[in-house]
DNA sequence: GATGAATGAGAATTCATTCAT
DNA sequence: TATGAATGAATTCTCATTCAT
């Protein structure tokens, strides 16, 4: 009579265990070893539910992107422009443990580049954070809330990377808030609200 | 008398040999090994001209924010906005190699994020283009080119935020160039034209 | 479950292994790999087993004490002056065997120079040999064995300095089995006895 | 018209040099780099005077007992069993430094043990030691100072093992000067001047 | 003779993975 | 299923020795 064991359970609570010694010991700088004595299973059990490191470690990173994505997710899909503005000030505004996170999701990065699984899970995020904003703006721009000549999707783009770049520094130098605060609203808010959208 | 040697000269060739190897084989997996053989010297040269593997990436990651230097800084201090705003396109205007130069960046980046030494080396980096930007921005400013409301310095610390987004963006999805453009001209030309600059 | 191991075995095998290997290559010349193979395991293996080199070489001078001890060491505490006196012979009189392991202490010895652990090894060793003679002298003298002015504790002292230096001697020349007789009769034996002790 | 050099000075130099960096870093820790600096000299410079580090070494073994030697010799070759006696005691009197060089030469003799040409230099030496020893005690024994049952040979041998075992214990635990002097006077001395000597 | 840059075999150590229990 | 002992290839780094200058 083989353990009744939940095997989804499992992986979450290894990759879990993974995350948080990353957090603790530097991505770098854990082994298998490591990530089997904080999930409290042997070593070789790892390999009862991943293939591989490299295997546990995209998953590592489908689960990051999943947490990045609460981040960047506005709840909300469409309201006001007032709202999509303060949520995506919410997104920049990390705590001390999130930039850490951050700069640990550049190790991570780091080590799986050559990993077409861990860029197919980025490229996959990205899109769905796009297309978020991109319904949200559609919406807004159906209200009447900002300009017509607005293209949603490629405005989205530009959204996306403008965080991306702003939170990779903030996780690096602790921007100030209020810089963050002028930026979203004078940049995005300002742009937004304009006639004179470029083709 | 020994053979002669341009030692400045050697560490540049091992420098662009292991840069030439991280290229191909990704980061992660170079060894000094490899690096020696595509230096065409043997593993214990190497140790003649770095202290230690650690030393040698330092080596390389200066070398590569001078190259991203170059990228970033507009050589004409002041002149109009208009070739400003160009300068901030051509930077962000990517070749396929450079595209895959920031990718290594990255990589580069997540393996050395312990190391005080790259850190150091990347706020130094941070703070030069900032500066960069700030002295251009006065300058346009006395000109009359640009809002008297806006403030140099924190407005560069948000343009270096946002082009390291697009960058960093541009180097996995290839952007397309008009959108680059339209960034370009629509958020940073117009914000920095109007009257009603936050605080 | 894995395969059960008596862990204390496996380091005694291997410190055997190790000091085989020793006896043959000498000490200078053998590696970890040697040890490895002489020990029938996997380099690697000698890790599970032991932190480092350095901690093995320690564990192996412990061992090797405490076959030292044995050899010095009279087992019976206190009896006649005669039986004390065979005993210390009898610490001398060294085997082929014996006296290549005392050459090879010297090598380990040397190799362990800076090892804090080594020298607390050796000093324990000393303190452990010279009680051992002093309790037994005190004996002998409460017996009115030996002269009532000696010194049993800078005797003992005494005693383990010289048999030291014999037993040094000895293991490069193969010293004259009767020389040794003569030795201990003479010079322990009689100034034990003798009534005008120096304070 | 090639440089004129002594040769023979040359390699004193150098191993004086070696000498100073073993004292100084240790044996096992001093490379042929180390050497070369400290003699400042080229390290390829080491090798047109020495066959390899062996070589060296041997002759830095050489040039060790040479200098225990002259800590082991009495000067005046017979005169009476007190100034034997006094010469004796101050062979064992160490300066911290000597203790120091004590401790070095069983690291240098470790490292050595497998070279035949450093036993040989040992035994050569040894035997001058108890050759010297020898004829001390016959001039004594004819000027009827010690007992005729003396044997001046084994006796010396004897002598010499003490004082080994002496300097070996005294190099790491600093003994006592009194139970140097007790032991060299009660010991020895009285000995010598028993006579009921064993044959 | 003298130099010191270059070499590359070899050292200690790590760690993803396997497999007998 | 679960274990963790065992593995051995791979890694960084050292250093005695060589040799072109």
């Amino acid at each position: 009579m083989p353990k009744i064991v939940d095997k989804a359970q499992m992986r979450s609570d290894i990759i879990d265990a993974a995350l948080r010694v990353f957090m603790q010991k530097g991505f770098g700088a854990t082994s298998m070893n490591d990530i089997a004595k904080e999930a409290h299973v042997a070593k070789g059990t790892l390999y009862l539910y991943f293939d591989s490191k490299e295997d546990l470690l995209n998953e590592i990173a489908h689960k990051h992107f999943e947490q990045l994505r609460h981040k960047f997710m506005c709840e909300t899909p469409c309201n006001t422009l007032k709202t999509f503005l303060a949520c995506l000030e919410k997104t920049l505004l990390l705590t001390k443990e999130e930039r850490h996170a951050v700069r640990m999701f550049f190790e991570v990065f780091g080590f799986n580049f050559e990993s077409r699984q861990f860029i197919h899970t980025y490229r996959i995020f990205s899109k769905d954070i796009i297309s978020g904003y991109t319904q949200i703006l559609e919406c807004l721009q159906k209200n009447g809330e900002i300009a017509s000549t607005v293209n949603p999707q490629s405005e989205s783009e530009i959204l996306f990377m403008m965080l991306n770049g702003m939170m990779m520094h903030e996780s690096f130098f602790t921007t100030n808030t209020m810089v963050i605060h002028a930026t979203i609203q004078h940049y995005i808010g300002k742009g937004l609200l304009q006639d004179d959208q470029p083709a």
